[in-house]
RNA sequence: GCUCUAGUGGUGGAAUCGGUAGACACGUUGGACUUAAAAUCCAAUCGGGUGAAUAACUCGGUGCCAGUUCAAGUCUGGCCUGGAGCACCA
């Protein structure tokens, strides 16, 4: 055996007999029970980053862990590789996105190999390729045929700079979440899917996912944003051409209507223009304009001061017969609710500050008994008791919203609504690199789906990049016409493709039969792997790609294609990789490039670095000093291995009645194993776990120095723990397990291997140390054998020098003792 | 503003049930080995105080203020600070 470890020649090495070996292959086919284990497949962007280390590390070990423990486990990787960045090297270096990603995706397969991580590579799936996004395709015709998919025209938000539109979570901050340019509003026809169906469920549901963090269930709660109300009618009576009209609304507060002193309606409200009296028409068409130009940026900006201009009409209140006039102003929002607000200044923040603006009257309705308000200085939105409110005075408010909304239903004048801030996923994309949508449109018979035979539409590979300001799949002379699926006539196709978001919506779900020909996936194979026991990823999805993939989950059970209706059982969010405290980025010059880790410490190094110092939920500070450390580590186990060779026999047997030191080693192994094993299994504290291992390798170094004499017993009792400790690194350290494995003599790998086990008597040290406290602070440590009753704990504390002499001349009040750990002696 | 999350040495972080705060490392300092270096090994390392002392002892200490308890990093109430998400959503 070599004195040092040489991490590039044995990885190499390794990897080759692996790969002969078949060694990481998952069959369907097993007695075992299953276990999916799931890191969010990468997009192809020429190299690995250390996020990506992080991300597969942590989900090889849990894979490999679990196959230990007797688990069949599903383990696989892909490819997400439709999307812009293709795209965008397309036109600028005139490369074709299909190579650029091939070339992309052959190079970091090569890093990923190269990591040790046990994939099944027979299982890939490539998202840009024909025979997956036939299936997304298909897919989306099946959603068309739930009235699930649907076109509509609709104010969308559009960056110019991507040259596309983008779905409402791709809008952060009012920036676009790729190239953060500001988004603009558009009026397009669009292609939706209706996750608006979902609201309900995917709400509910969240309850259902106990292995998902709170910060990623909120996130999606808030942002499905249910909020239970009521719709009230307000009936127009000056309107200019004399019709009856009638303007929704929807309010959470409906216990304040007796206070309604306006009613405003959003900038872009349909009905606008039939509400405005001639004299008004000027100025709100001026107002209308420039609320169109702003960006979403400036309106949403909270600091901003409330504007609005008067339509010049009234409504009646049903509850009162009072009229009130109706504004349009821009803190209306025309998608929320009906786009129109009763306005009660008295009991809300931003209906009080326009009203004090424009001078409009507030009606105080709810009072708080004990210390009322007339809200001149501020809105009272607390608790409290109707006032001013007819037959509803003296009731709590939160009652008067049941009670008013019912008396709304008996008159027909309203009713109880649940509204959900979630909007329709828009997935129409005017870019080239995506699954094309697969309907073309007819002049005779309008909107058709494709038929499922012809699928899939290929992208046309005859377009031009150099064309600025317009999809390149438009360029194409070959892909827009075509022939009518149902009369045969003339008819053109959609040249919008489909968010690469559709495409990484049911990736996890293709894994479980990748290379079926006649259908996205077998049913029984997906229900036999499904749902994802353990998913493990970056916490900016926690709304985007999870939320989308559990609409997919419903929708497609729905469809009666899965019977499982969440798709990730746990979910572990890593957190980031820092370097110098900041977020790893190019433009800061502050990456670490994962193949220089490889090339000079291998990537058991790198593995082990990128687990040891934080748990895998928090932000991980990568540090050079570090990396050398884990390296030194490396090579310490193996010395501990090469430099006692002599002592190790693998058919070691551990005798009774052993010395006093080598009892202890044992202990401490069995302790060991208990830990590791405890710690990966409750929420994989893998920063324990590598400290685990340096206690453990402490231990058996400290053994070696102490009256080591080389008997047969030293040597079962030394054996025993070099090879539980190299099992229990082999998840981590892969190649150095195997290595080791091999010069020990095995002829199998080490990750065919059982987990260790371990012996509960045997996991905890033969003594211990009893503390012992006066008024609960330690006045005494005293070692003591394991398994004294109570009475002697205390007799033992108590005739402690230390402790007569504290409590000399005191008087005992109470003495408490823990079994196994302490005596408390109070004293007055 | 609302929601979630965190706060422990010089640094990363440990600490099942409330029971020795600071495991395991990094860094630093000193030492051994060496002609020298690297590598390796050993020791010290929360702060204050008493002591000639690397002896012994003692007090304080887990963001802040209270509380519960024999005992609080851990439980309860109130605050402060950082991070994240949402945000004129009626």
């Amino acid at each position: 055996m070599e004195e040092r470890y040489f991490p590039q020649k044995n990885e190499k090495e390794i990897l080759e007999q692996w790969e002969k070996n078949n060694t990481f292959k998952t069959y369907n086919d097993s007695d075992k029970p299953k276990y999916y284990a799931l890191s969010m497949f990468p997009y192809p962007s020429g190299k690995l980053h250390m996020g990506h280390v992080r991300n597969y590390t942590i989900t090889d070990v849990i894979a490999r862990f679990k196959k230990m423990n007797g688990f069949n486990v599903l383990h696989p990787i892909g490819w997400d590789s439709f999307g812009l960045p293709a795209e965008n090297a397309a036109m600028q270096h005139g490369a074709n996105p299909a190579k650029w990603t091939d070339e992309n995706i052959a190079y970091m397969t090569k890093q990923l190999k190269m990591m040790g991580l046990s994939y099944d590579w027979d299982r890939e799936v490539t998202t840009c390729k024909p025979e997956y996004y036939k299936w997304t395709q298909w897919l989306f015709l099946q959603l068309y045929k739930k009235g699930l998919a649907y076109k509509k025209e609709a104010a969308v938000n559009w960056c110019e700079k991507c040259g596309t539109v983008l779905a409402n979570e791709q809008v952060i901050d009012g920036k676009c979440w790729r190239c953060d340019s500001v988004v603009e509003k558009k009026y397009l026809s669009q292609w939706f899917f209706k996750i608006t169906d979902y609201a309900e469920q995917l709400l509910k549901d969240l309850d259902k996912l106990e292995g998902w963090g709170e910060n990623v269930k909120t996130m999606q709660a808030n942002w499905i944003g249910k909020s239970e109300g009521a719709i009230l009618k307000f009936k127009v009576v000056d309107a200019p051409d004399g019709k009856d009209l009638e303007i929704p609304v929807f309010t959470t507060r409906p216990d304040t209507v007796h206070g309604i002193t306006y009613l405003v309606v959003a900038p872009e409200y349909k009905d606008i223009e039939l509400l405005t009296t001639p004299e008004n028409k000027e100025k709100v068409e001026e107002y209308r304009q420039n609320a169109r130009r702003m960006t979403e940026i400036e309106r949403l900006s909270t600091e901003r001061v409330k504007t609005g201009v008067p339509l010049g009409t009234h409504c009646i209140n049903p509850y009162t017969g009072e009229t009130f006039p109706l504004w349009t102003a821009d803190y209306a929002l025309a998608e929320y609710g009906t786009g129109a607000v009763m306005a009660v200044p008295a009991h809300d923040t931003r209906d009080f500050d326009f009203a004090k603006k424009y001078n409009l009257p507030l009606k105080v309705v709810i009072q708080n008994s004990e210390n009322p308000s007339d809200c001149k200085d501020a809105a009272y939105t607390e608790e409290g008791v109707l006032v001013n409110s007819n037959e509803f005075n003296g009731m709590k408010n939160t009652d008067a919203k049941k009670a008013i909304t019912q008396k709304a239903v008996d008159n027909s004048f309203g009713e109880f609504k649940t509204q959900y801030r979630l909007r329709d996923w828009l997935i129409s994309r005017q870019r080239y690199w995506g699954a094309p949508i697969p309907v073309v449109y007819c002049e005779k018979c309008g909107v058709q789906p494709v038929k499922e035979e012809d699928l899939p539409v290929l992208l046309p590979e005859d377009v031009d990049f150099s064309i600025v300001g317009k999809s390149p799949i438009t360029t194409s002379k070959t892909f827009k016409e075509t022939t009518c699926p149902v009369c045969g006539g003339k008819a053109v196709r959609e040249t919008d493709t489909m968010d690469t978001f559709v495409c990484s919506s049911w990736y996890y779900m293709r894994y479980a039969d990748a290379r079926n020909k006649e259908k996205c996936f077998d049913k029984d194979l997906a229900n036999k792997w499904l749902p994802v026991d353990q998913y493990v990823g970056g916490i900016e999805h926690a709304i985007l790609h999870l939320l989308y993939s559990r609409f997919f989950t419903k929708a497609l059970k729905d469809l009666g294609l899965i019977d499982f209706d969440e798709p990730f059982k746990n979910l572990l969010t890593q957190g980031m990789v820092l370097k110098d405290g900041s977020k790893m980025s190019k433009s800061k010059g502050n990456t670490v490039d994962p193949d220089e880790i490889f090339q000079n410490y291998g990537a058991d190094t790198a593995r082990l670095f990128i687990l040891s110092d934080s748990p895998p939920a928090r932000d991980f500070d990568w540090s050079d000093a570090g990396v050398e450390g884990c390296y030194k580590f490396i090579n310490r186990v193996w010395r501990l291995v090469s430099d006692n060779f002599k002592y190790i026999n693998v058919n070691y047997s551990i005798p009774e009645n052993l010395s006093k030191d080598n009892d202890t080693l044992l202990r401490n192994v069995h302790i060991a194993i208990k830990g590791i094993t405890n710690d990966i299994s409750n929420d994989f504290q893998f920063n324990t776990v590598i400290s685990k291992y340096r206690e453990l390798t402490n231990a058996i170094y400290d053994r070696l120095s102490k009256n080591f004499e080389g008997t047969e017993e030293d040597k079962n009792v030394f054996s025993f723990a070099v090879l539980m400790l190299i099992k229990l690194m082999s998840p981590v350290t892969v190649f150095m397990a195997e290595k080791i494995w091999q010069e020990l003599g095995y002829k199998t790998s080490i990750h065919d291997e059982k987990w260790p086990e371990w012996d509960e008597n045997l996991a905890k040290s033969a003594g211990i140390t009893l503390v012992v406290q006066i008024n609960g602070k330690v006045r005494d440590k005293i070692e003591v054998q394991n398994g004294l009753s109570q009475d002697e704990l205390k007799e033992m504390a108590l005739n402690s020098p230390k402790v007569k002499e504290q409590i000399a001349g005191k008087e005992v009040v109470k003495t408490i003792v823990v079994p196994q750990k302490l005596v408390n002696i109070v004293v007055k």
